[in-house]
DNA sequence: TGGCATTATCTCGGCTCGATATATTCATTG
DNA sequence: CAATGAATATATCGAGCCGAGATAATGCCA
């Protein structure tokens, strides 16, 4: 599942320039379950063009900059369909938060604490980022839906056990 | 936190060849948060020893191929210190699964279970992979169950909503 | 008027990944 | 017993991707 694809998915939904394309990937609906940065979407969007999958528009703006503002053809489409009846890749997750975590002991507790409450934050505004979406469409909503679930698990997880951590990183050798 | 660090971090805990790396990240203490590829992992081991940050060393076996163990220096450890303790970059997350479904309408329902049935596979290997782990340090204790809780949350949820989904999917124009 | 944020497009270097090549040995199985 | 496939092990290449920055116009606030 490649960056076109991606883009593909998002013009599905609605017609976006790259920049607005960038934004469904940083705050939209996709956010917490995909990513996509400039450098990989406006060579995307030219290869897509070419290949006939979408078609721009330059669209002058007044009080903006001009904006080119990309169609998803039948084509398009087509492929992106292909694409979803695919079998998906594994997911791909990069966490350095709990890379870090794995190696606590390397922490000042105080730098470790900090971690902690920035990452209780960061999953607290996530589910309100999240709370004011609601689609329609059933996929959409299962997806949303997962999204709030797991942020809320980590809530919990975190909240129930982090004293737990602090308190062994703090008394490495109570146990033995 | 490039491949250099995260081979720094396997390096810490024991000596390792880089094909030894490549399974830790594959299956090991760090597979369900971090993950690199030969490609990355035998550049990062040529770039770290050029570095002083490892040393390595040839070492024949009998019956196998030889390998290449590499061992961590103080200047290593130094640089694993000082990485683990600048802040750690946002979550990455890639989910191909959660994308397909995201376009739920767009699969032959037959698919769609199919996808969600594997899914709840995947979850419960991971846990019975996990449950063989117990490790005696807070922090990988910490982030071990951080895994097992998320993997348990996702199950949870899908062996709720799954027939929210498939129903939604099948009879879309019900609720208008 | 200066500085900053926002909207907008695009490129470059460097990092990363998947696929592949190479080589040896062990286990299975027809 | 030979063939096949699965491990063990190192390494590279091309393609894809990302972050950082260049560029540029405008709105807004002090």
């Amino acid at each position: 599942m490649d960056v076109k694809v991606l883009c593909l998915g998002v013009l599905s939904r609605t017609d976006c320039s790259g920049y607005e394309i960038r934004k469904q990937f940083e705050e939209g609906p996709f956010s917490h379950f995909q990513d996509a940065g400039y450098g990989s979407i406006y060579p995307a969007l030219r290869k897509l063009t070419e290949e006939g999958l979408i078609v721009g528009q330059q669209l002058a703006q007044d009080s903006r900059p001009d904006k080119k503002v990309y169609r998803i053809t039948p084509q398009g489409r087509q492929a992106l369909f292909d694409a979803i009846n695919r079998p998906p890749a594994e997911d791909k997750m990069r966490s350095d938060f709990l890379f870090v975590m794995f190696f606590a002991d390397l922490l000042e507790p105080r730098q470790l604490d900090r971690l902690i409450q920035q990452r209780i934050e960061m999953h607290r505004s996530a589910l309100e980022k999240l709370s004011g979406v609601c689609p329609s469409n059933p996929g959409q909503r299962f997806v949303c839906n997962y999204g709030r679930h797991m942020h809320e698990a980590a809530l919990a997880y975190f909240e129930t056990y982090q004293h737990e951590l602090l308190g062994g990183v703090l008394q490495p050798a109570v146990a033995e």
